[in-house]
RNA sequence: GGUCCUGUGGCCGAGUGGCUAGGCAAUGGUCUGCAAAACCAUGUACAGCGGUUCGAAUCCGCUCGGGACCUCCA
């Protein structure tokens, strides 16, 4: 069998090229993502990217490799405002919530891990929060102090960009150019502290009304935002690790900030491959909170969006958006989502017939090409809409074999069940719940009830028969009529 | 204004310089007592206008439309 983890390709966003990718310690790999803030609850644009990078950790694993995953949780407020406004995000919410900081990230962090069990996103490796590490970030601000590239005003410290820029590129990752930045329309203010526009802070002295103070060498205040992930990062997977994943609107400054900070601070850059989520899209436009067009992950899943008219399975959503790359932007309507659902099903149907298959001498079509598809579609920068193609020919196929019009060897069968079983459970993440749902118990009733049914039908008491069959229906049971007897499903 | 992405059949959504993406919907057929399901068949889709090429939806230019980033944002 092919080796698949030797030609996985990966968009690199630093080079805006799909590479071969290759990690740095043969079989390992070390990954980055950036989590959220909890100042309130994730929405669904931000579920998008957690579920895109759950999807690659989960087929990194299912390649074999041995994958370090870091998020990162953001605890802390970050006053990384240009214009010196207060934009303690979590402070705020502490203020409007009448709580202390900590009953905010608590509160909302709960609310996250259940989010996290509810779309079914395999727990990172770790989930180090910012606040636990304001020492590392303290002793990484000191070395780009110590390097030159950051200066000390009045007990605040910022990232001096320009003289970075002069031993390396800023603007590597985003490809925008310091002397651009330097022409922006905004100024800056008489008495901001800044010496450039484009300088950042990395460590900014206390307001009174702060609600979360630090100590540091440069008096009390709080850690610049992006600091955080290059301490984290830096402390679980090294100065220099394989992949770094987040939204595309992090791209800059975020990213392109965490990068100087590892310049500045150790010479190199942090990691290999970046990657970038697209947003989610709610009428052609990006889900965002200042947007107000959101709405959250427990609301859909529920029906209480006023977007949609009824619940769609937390399940369906992941298939719904595993039918989209993750590098384009995808729109969520109603009618696209009732598409899924109804592929979904087939899928989830075809996932329970494959189990009753029964194999033949030989196979009627090449099995392995199917199946090596899988990898392909997945080796290609994780091409999940062509993987999910790909299992809807394999869906076909298993149809087709339960209805005798093509065969399947006993090998093939193996080795179908258990690819097909590993890209939609392992790699795709989706649930098929119908056989957790079916108790013993219901198991033993309904086959009494089509035995009875199947009696009925030999009789051609046709109204009977289908009066049962409605009944049924109007419990959530469908029935299906085939050659060799029925079978029935639940509906949702 | 700067940087960049994007415009695919009724809807969603992949994609490569020439060979069927796929799903949903629709139509016809097979099967069935009927229905559902399943399977088979059917779409001359690539914003517009030029250009490069033997050949372009795929490369280049222009026009029009949509969006992202440049401020916190997944």
């Amino acid at each position: 069998m092919k080796n698949w983890r030797n030609s996985l390709k990966i968009y690199n966003s630093l080079s805006g090229e799909k590479e071969i990718f290759q990690p740095i310690v043969k079989d390992y790999i070390g990954m980055y993502v950036c989590g959220p803030t909890l100042y309130s609850e994730p929405h669904m644009g931000n579920m998008r990217t957690f579920i895109n990078f759950d999807m690659v950790y989960r087929y990194l694993l299912h390649l074999g490799f041995k994958v370090k995953y870091v998020r990162n949780i953001t605890d802390a407020g970050h006053i990384t405002n240009s214009l010196g406004q207060e934009t303690d995000s979590i402070g705020a919410a502490a203020r409007m919530e009448q709580a202390q900081p900590l009953e905010i990230v608590y509160k909302y962090n709960t609310k996250f891990q259940e989010l996290q069990r509810l779309y079914n996103l395999l727990p990172p490796t770790i989930e180090p929060t910012a606040t636990g590490h304001i020492q590392e970030q303290i002793e990484i601000i000191e070395k780009i102090i110590e390097n030159g590239f950051a200066y000390v005003v009045n007990g605040s410290v910022y990232f001096d960009v320009r003289k970075y820029s002069e031993k390396y590129n800023y603007g590597i990752l985003s490809g925008r150019k310091v002397d651009e930045l330097a022409e922006e329309t905004r100024t800056l203010n008489a008495q901001d502290e800044k010496q450039f526009f484009a300088d950042f802070a990395l460590w900014k002295k206390a307001n009174p009304e702060d609600m979360q103070i630090w100590r540091s060498p440069w008096g009390d205040g709080n850690p610049g935002w992006h600091i955080e992930c290059t301490a984290m990062s830096t402390k679980y997977l090294g100065k220099q690790f394989d992949i770094h994943g987040g939204g595309m609107d992090l791209k800059f400054p975020h990213h392109e900030d965490e990068i100087a900070q590892s310049c500045g601070s150790f010479g190199c850059n942090p990691c290999n491959y970046w990657m970038h989520a697209n947003m989610l899209n709610v009428n052609g436009q990006k889900m965002s909170k200042s947007m107000g067009n959101f709405f959250l992950p427990k609301e859909i899943i529920e029906g209480s969006s006023p977007l949609f008219d009824r619940p769609f399975e937390a399940s369906v959503i992941r298939f719904f958006m595993m039918q989209a790359h993750y590098r384009s932007t995808l729109d969520i309507t109603q009618d696209a989502l009732i598409a899924s659902e109804k592929g979904y099903q087939r899928i989830a149907d075809a996932f329970e017939t494959l189990e009753k298959l029964s194999a033949s001498p030989q196979s009627s079509f090449d099995v392995g090409a199917l199946v090596n598809s899988f990898y392909e579609a997945m080796n290609d920068d994780f091409n999940t809409p062509v993987l999910i193609a790909n299992l809807f020919e394999a869906t076909k196929k298993i149809n087709s074999i339960n209805e005798n019009k093509e065969q399947i060897s006993a090998a093939d069968l193996e080795l179908l069940k258990t690819e097909y079983r590993s890209f939609t459970l392992d790699v795709l993440g989706l649930t098929f719940s119908e056989t957790q749902n079916s108790s013993e118990h219901l198991e033993q009733v309904m086959n009494m009830v089509l035995e009875l049914r199947a009696q009925v039908r030999a009789e051609k008491n046709w109204s009977l028969a289908d009066s049962i069959r409605d009944g049924l229906a109007n419990a959530g049971i469908v029935v299906k009529d085939g050659k060799d007897g029925a079978s029935w499903d639940l509906k949702n």
